[in-house]
DNA sequence: TTGCGTTTTAAACATAGTTTAAAATAATGC
DNA sequence: GCATTATTTTAAACTATGTTTAAAACGCAA
């Protein structure tokens, strides 16, 4: 029963189990046949390339992450709350999948041309509703005039970036894995206060 | 007179040139072997690996580009001009080198494991008065009670990754590279003034 | 059952990094 | 100054990668 799954399915469910576990250059075509008990070449007839491979995988990943990010973004919440949930439901989705980062790493490290391109970027792009939120609230008065880019910069920064440092961090100062999880959760904490204070008027 | 070079220094400066030109894994051994003008069997003979030759190249280039850093760190100066000298001469340092930060996620994405073994990440640790000071400032109560890890991650966050997400940001905003450049000029005084921020007692 | 489009296969191809073993060159000892 | 030894350079081959090819196997409608 666990077998009815079409050449393509098993393909793509090989790939993305080792594409996560060893990254894509790591992963040889060969190694995916292998695992998905399927000729060699039957990689590039359903997908064209490796590459275009990794991109379908990718494009699945991304989207089925960051709807609920997208979601918060473009909700009617207040900012103050906007930005801490969004802080802690993106912390919580890379700690559950911490491959997710050095997924994504990979991609802006490939192909630095063909980035913008990528079909799995556009799902990055929620409406604007917060960007708006930003400068209407800085007008109003209620915070100071931000501009929306680089508050959504630090957030992303402040929230992603630990993890891709994740083991110069550990080796430093000498974190087990428990210790580095528990110095993200933390962060759930830290973060959107520091976010928050950064709107504050002053 | 240019051409007194050892065939090993062809080879690395030719190397060098490529990797930050097109990245390291879009360059080949051949194509180092043309540029330098040399045999392709010489890159193994002086370098062991293509992964040697890299290390050796990184390793170079952030011991020329951290010194500085290092230095500001380990300085008797005050919290607050620290962190405003760190920050600016970082993203002075990313700015005019702007390949570093791709150079470097590269190798947060290679060779996960081996990271730590690598000779280059030893001269990324200051001597740690950064940290004392930071513990100091908090029990005698002149800024908020912070762990410094927290803070110093929340600082090279804020920095650096910028840099890496700099094609995503420049698609979403429809920046050109002028316009990139000013958005990170801006942030010489956003970050120190955030991090400061941060450490304020309330 | 025949014919035709789709799927699968084994084999070959091009290019990558690396190794080898011999040749060329430089250095050393007598 | 020559013979020997060590170092450097070379061309060629080796292995592994992603990709392509052309024939075979399969599925199904006419």
């Amino acid at each position: 029963m666990t077998k009815n799954k079409t050449t393509e399915q098993k393909i793509f469910d090989a790939a993305t189990e080792l594409f996560l576990e060893k990254g894509v250059d790591r992963t040889s075509v060969r190694e995916i046949a292998t695992k998905a008990d399927i000729n060699l070449a039957l990689m590039n007839y359903y997908f064209r390339s490796k590459e275009n491979l990794f991109d379908a995988i990718f494009s699945q990943l991304v989207k089925k992450n960051t709807r609920k990010l997208i979601k918060i973004l473009d909700s009617d919440l207040g900012l103050e709350e906007k930005v801490r949930q969004y802080v802690v439901v993106y912390i919580d989705m890379l700690s559950e999948n911490p491959l997710l980062v050095s997924f994504v790493m990979s991609i802006l490290h490939r192909s630095r041309e063909r980035i913008t391109e990528m079909k799995a970027i556009s799902s990055l792009y929620s409406t604007d509703t917060f960007a708006q939120q930003i400068i209407e609230e800085g007008k109003k008065g209620n915070i100071r005039r931000t501009d929306p880019t680089q508050f959504y910069v630090d957030m992303l920064s402040l929230i992603a970036f630990p993890f891709a440092i994740k083991l110069l961090v550990m080796d430093k100062r000498g974190f087990t894995e428990e210790e580095f999880a528990e110095f993200i959760q933390e962060r759930k904490e830290r973060v959107p206060e520091m976010l928050i204070d950064s709107l504050k008027l002053r």
